[in-house]
DNA sequence: CGCGAAATTGAATAAATTCAAAGCAGGTGG
DNA sequence: CCACCTGCTTTGAATTTATTCAATTTCGCG
């Protein structure tokens, strides 16, 4: 599925801060289940494994010295996480809600060099996620605070959201503080767009993880201009 | 070359927001030479090859429909740019310093399924591209208008400056606008921070496009914690 | 019910932007 | 050769935006 993250920006869409679902391997899978909190690696650990997530939310996250974190990418079911830079992962990955991931073993990846046809869906994997971060760069760097946070709450909403007549409705598995270093934002001020969103009736919340989409129209058009 | 973006932060270096130097392809080069302002390719345009810069410097853009600019990334000797989402570029490239490029055909790169190596290589040039989108968002996300500032100008002055002995003199070939569009600032931002630099002693301007480094170790130090 | 963690709201502050104006350099034509 | 124009850069003041700090409320769960 592909979502216009700028809806009315091109004469066509391309894929938001949330990569595309869609197979890399077709051979044996080694599926893993992880609990909420677990983690599946740390930036500097060697890379094993690229993860093709089946079933619920990992987060990768970078920290910094002075300990701000920052939030690289939610990975959805369909999103292929673990990309390494030379031999190492670049980020931690740990699970926000727990998940069901297939490990494919990165030496086996290289060694297959007779099977173009998992060659050619590692590599597009791999550029989605460039096209995927490059849209992340977008967003942080020209959206304000309301259309960053409109425009995570389109995304999901389009990927997790279960639409029914007037309405669709998603939970949020992330914390707040999860959205703020995601958005590049403060837990309060993440808030205080959400409190904003509730108040236009664009969304309800029925408990803080359960979100309610009551105007997608309103909710896009605050994803693009305020 | 790797260069730690933010140096004090983990045990291991990573790659910073320009990507780092190396060869993807061994066979024939197809060089051309670009003018300054010339046009590679644009956001949307079906994309015919990858481009490994040999010199001068590249300008990745994308433009939202309200306007708004954001630079993705310069493309120095040594970088690969022009990857696709798809079947098409999804950035416009446009040329700050006259450049000569080798320009790879994408569908020679695909059908080139007995080159391992051939193929490795791109995967590892889209890795590290990945990687430097990532560096990138950290940067627009967690550091201010200064430590951003001071961040663009240590890595240009590692990757493009001559050293003499006290100090490191560079060339800006892009313009205050593309410096800006590039760290998620205005104009008017990037000017204050060159001038606050430059009443420290951490730099100096012979003309508002050549940097005298001064003081490396301030401008690492400004880099990280303003 | 009550506790601790997470989320929300409010007021003061800080940071960067916007708007406005002035300086500077390169190029053109008188 | 100089004046002028244009585009880029720099500086200043007012404004806006998001953050910070502080307090309160709500939620999840035993």
């Amino acid at each position: 599925m592909y979502v216009t993250f700028s809806m009315e920006q091109q004469p066509f869409s391309y894929t938001p801060f949330f990569k595309v679902p869609r197979k890399i391997l077709t051979n044996a899978p080694n599926i893993r289940r992880f609990p909420s909190s677990a983690n599946l690696f740390r930036e500097g650990d060697k890379a094993e494994h690229v993860y093709e997530v089946k079933s619920g939310v990992l987060r990768l996250a970078r920290v910094l010295a002075n300990g701000r974190r920052q939030v690289i990418a939610f990975g959805l079911p369909g999103d292929i996480v673990g990309f390494p830079n030379g031999d190492f992962y670049h980020t931690d990955c740990d699970v926000v809600s727990s998940a069901e991931v297939i490990a494919h073993r990165l030496s086996e990846l290289e060694s297959a060099k007779g099977d173009f046809e998992t060659q050619h869906r590692l590599m597009q994997a791999a550029l989605r996620e460039i096209s995927s971060m490059q849209d992340h760069v977008m967003m942080l760097a020209c959206k304000s605070a309301m259309e960053k946070v409109a425009s995570f709450l389109c995304v999901l909403s389009l990927r997790t959201g279960t639409p029914s007549s007037n309405y669709t409705d998603f939970s949020l598995p992330m914390c707040r503080a999860d959205i703020a270093d995601f958005l590049g934002l403060t837990i309060e001020t993440v808030c205080r767009m959400f409190s904003l969103l509730r108040k236009e009736g664009t969304i309800a919340l029925n408990t803080p993880q359960t979100v309610v989409v009551l105007d997608m129209e309103a909710l896009i058009d605050a994803s693009q201009s305020d």
